[in-house]
DNA sequence: GTCAACGTTTTTGTATACAAGAATTTGCTT
DNA sequence: AAGCAAATTCTTGTATACAAAAACGTTGAC
């Protein structure tokens, strides 16, 4: 693979778990020498970060880790709600009976994995039930589209993971979405994945909110 | 300004404008030495130009202008329809005083170059009335994305100015957007702009097949 | 004549060198 | 001592040099 694209894929990792947090600077010959490399594919990996949205490039003043503000992540999960009902509503009129099938098993892994109480399991067959639902969607666009705004959120996905509730609310909305897909109901599917997008938009903020009050 | 920063917006218009067809090999030593630059900063363009779809990047094979399908058209139409219906359906909420004058004068804009039947100053007031929907829906997030799929769709849009009857129908569609954008009736706004963008993109599809026909 | 394999050439990917702009420090003035 | 200014240092941006992979052409075998 080419280094660019390895430095790529260590920098996204180090940064969406945290180990750089928003607001770090990003220094080239840093980073060049811990990943003893040339700054050359260095410069070309933030540059690739930055077009996702991760990084944030100022001219002649260096590459930072972008740090989205509460207004940043709940717009982006508006338009994720709306981009993954999009999805809903075209995959309701033309998935194919394979991919049908394949929702139908990622809905049921993510059923068992959250009684299994897995945090991390549940989390990657949700990942698992959502992707197969932009494939689904039969535009490739779209499906890339919703993708790197998913990915882009993940980590506010995860912080809300620890409410119990939460799962079985979630577990009962993926049901009503499968449901709605197989009817070809497109309206209804539509609808009840913007909800369900929306409201995890909610919760984050709630957990936002109750983190500010603490501090 | 930066030197791959300028190349990217030179290169740009070299392919919006048609002096790259789509399928064109863009050499980094040729363009190189065509805008008296290292290779550097020509690298640094042709990534940030791949991050917008406008070149494909094929590792150690080089860059090409990309060439989008019909199918591929269609699917980012379909995108647009629905992220300009969204930008409407929040504007109709959000809009503030100051911005829907923006708006209504952006349309008597448009209005008057119509009737001046200049193509080239009906198109640039058009994508003003567009772009101040984009601002209007108070979300920076959304209407960068729209802005950004908006002129990755220009060319194609372009194509479509010719027909009479079409500028007609188009203003007509604006008047009635802003109206239901001022009555603040979201549902209304949404499915307007939702299907102001999808004639287009119906439109595009009959002006290719009867091209095709031609062919 | 066609196909394949080897060698050449061209092109991309990375490293290093250099230039230019930002940040910082030091020294001077008030 | 505080503030400003010049000079130094550090960092980014660009150019060039080198390495490695892909494209190309040539040659030879069948």
């Amino acid at each position: 693979m080419r280094r660019a694209q390895a430095l790529r894929d260590a920098l996204e990792q180090d940064i969406i778990t945290g180990k750089f947090r928003p607001g770090d600077r990003l220094d080239e010959q840093s980073l060049a020498a811990r990943f003893e490399v040339s700054r050359t594919p260095i410069r070309e990996a933030l540059m690739q970060l930055a077009s996702t949205g991760l990084v944030e490039l100022q001219p002649r003043r260096g590459a930072f880790v972008a740090s989205l503000s509460f207004k940043d992540v709940v717009e982006r999960f508006e338009v994720m709600a709306v981009l993954e009902g999009m999805c809903g509503a075209l995959a309701a009129r033309r998935i194919t009976e394979p991919m049908q099938k394949e929702l139908e098993k990622a809905h049921e892994d993510c059923v068992r994995e959250a009684s299994q109480e897995n945090a991390d399991a549940y989390y990657y067959a949700n990942e698992r039930f959502h992707h197969v639902i932009y494939k689904a969607c039969q535009s490739a666009f779209l499906a890339e589209q919703a993708q790197q705004l998913h990915a882009r959120l993940k980590p506010y996905r995860r912080l809300q993971l620890r409410a119990r509730s939460r799962v079985a609310n979630s577990l009962a909305e993926h049901q009503g979405i499968v449901d709605a897909i197989r009817a070809g109901d497109s309206d209804r599917a539509e609808r009840l994945l913007r909800e369900h997008i929306l409201i995890q938009g909610e919760r984050l903020a709630d957990f936002i909110a109750s983190f500010d009050r603490a501090a």
